[in-house]
DNA sequence: GACAAATGACTACATCTGTAATATTTTATC
DNA sequence: GATAAAATATTACAGATGTAGTCATTTGTC
């Protein structure tokens, strides 16, 4: 019974990251977290928090002494299906000169290489 | 002299990959390459370029006969500054995990997996 | 318990998007 | 040149988004 993924959008995806790293958290706790990283109002954030809300993407939990929110939808979902998305858009839904796109622009210590390497041999196994 | 990309919505991306893979083109023949692949209405299509031409993402060209459309940005240019903002906003700007997904999602064939460990290969060289 | 401060709910508002319809201007045809 | 057909321009309109402000309520403080 996988659920909808809500559409998330651009700003929303700094509360949800907040969320999904750092438990339940009031609304002022997200304010503090996302200080400094962004220049929103605490306003904005209270109304992105709201939307997600409204969404489903986000749930209330009523604690004793102000509310406390936490991510409804699963991270690694919501990761899968933006990025299904955006290779479909942007690269027209084949993989491959995508990847060599970003293989090639990407800044890759050899560690990092060898860890993508290592999930290519394991897919070539499959 | 780099120009600013404008910013192009999802279905404006349709438009603009009709007309970067085939030269210039006029309204008519975009609405013909992008039928069965879209359901829009000629409309829709219309309106589209409309807003790429006042965006400045598509110039007109007054050939005698009818407007002909071409890209006015370039395709690797806005194809890396939408890769840029999407790894930025999903990952956090970290590449490597979302190569990691990238990968680990992707159906490749045994011959993409090995263009690619090429490409990670001749990477370690550098 | 009264009042200020914090919190949360409701409202705002311009721009962008998706998705077109209608109106006007060209061009082709007779 | 009148008219129909095609192309282009103008207008529409609801929902999403970025970015908050204001109003109402709850809670802490004296």
């Amino acid at each position: 019974m996988k659920k909808e993924l809500p559409r998330i959008a651009d700003s929303e995806w700094r509360v949800m990251q907040i969320l999904w790293e750092h438990g339940p958290l009031t609304a002022n706790d997200i304010v503090n977290a996302l200080s400094g990283e962004v220049k929103w109002k605490p306003r904005t954030i209270k109304t992105l928090i709201s939307r997600l809300v409204k969404k489903g993407a986000v749930k209330v939990i009523q604690g004793g002494y102000r509310y406390q929110y936490s991510a409804a939808v699963d991270e690694s979902a919501c990761i899968r299906s933006e990025t299904r998305s955006f290779v479909q858009r942007v690269y027209k839904g084949t993989m491959t000169p995508a990847l060599a796109t970003f293989l090639e622009d990407a800044d890759l210590s050899a560690q990092e290489i060898n860890d993508l390497q290592e999930i290519l041999d394991k897919k070539k196994g499959e």
